[in-house]
DNA sequence: GCGACAG
DNA sequence: ATCTTGTCGC
């Protein structure tokens, strides 16, 4: 079955992911890896174009061993729980032309914490067959309570009385992120990875570094094509 | 019908 | 996501 075909319509979209879901595998742990990747996808104001980014980074040390950043035009709008056919085509052409394949990805968005189960961070590991950790900066679905207020606090996210994530304190004081499994890994091996490749941001390295790279490209694109104004 | 709603 | 400088707080 074609994993991300160009949706005809939201209908189709839904029912793809409802299909798709059945395939996740939401547990399992990573013992050492050695290479973390960070994804991230940048669009300009209009949504016309959009860079995505994949960082790979080494473990412990956190230092790029390699990095892609794509340009293309952006066409399938924004639909709260249809992200995937709107970013995944990007994020996918730039892990095709990525040098060293990671052992783990941390994408920006919702794995499994998804209306259908199937959130960016999930369809990405269905297509590139890699275990992918969801990492959001915002809530999507599900209940929970306000975790404490130090690195690490923690509460479970739930989503129709099952677990579906942790939303978790990755640095004191700051707003909590959302993660969950996308792909061949379980919540707590997630949730373990995010707050291990955290230093200092409330970001994990991998996703912040993807984020600093899709965002540098957007600015060159500004130089070249500055924005048309009215006077 | 109404409110919620990743990026 | 993006538009944007200074500013309040640890």
């Amino acid at each position: 079955m074609k994993l991300l075909p160009v949706p005809e319509n939201t209908a189709g979209a839904v029912a793809l992911q409802k299909m798709l879901a059945c395939r996740i595998i939401s547990r399992g742990d990573l013992i050492s890896p050695g290479l973390i990747a960070g994804a991230d996808v940048s669009v300009n104001r209009f949504g016309k174009i959009g860079w995505a980014a994949v960082v790979v980074l080494n473990y412990p040390g956190l230092d790029i061993e390699d990095a892609v950043v794509v340009e293309r035009e952006v066409t399938f709008p924004y639909v709260p729980g249809l992200l995937s056919f709107r970013e995944l085509p990007l994020i996918v052409s730039a892990f095709e032309k990525l040098r060293i394949k990671p052992d783990l990805v941390i994408m920006d968005g919702q794995g499994i914490a998804h209306p259908r189960r199937l959130g960016l961070a999930a369809h990405l590991g269905l297509v590139i067959e890699t275990p992918v950790i969801g990492c959001a900066k915002s809530r999507l679905c599900g209940e929970y309570r306000e975790p404490g207020t130090i690195k690490g606090d923690s509460e479970p996210l739930i989503y129709k009385g099952e677990t579906v994530g942790t939303v978790l304190r990755t640095r004191d004081g700051v707003r909590p992120v959302f993660v969950s499994p996308g792909h061949r890994i379980g919540i707590n091996s997630a949730s373990k990875w995010v707050l291990n490749t955290c230093r200092g941001y409330r970001l994990p390295e991998p996703i912040r570094q993807a984020h600093l790279a899709a965002g540098r490209h957007r600015i060159e694109y500004n130089i070249g094509n500055p924005p048309v104004r009215r006077t």
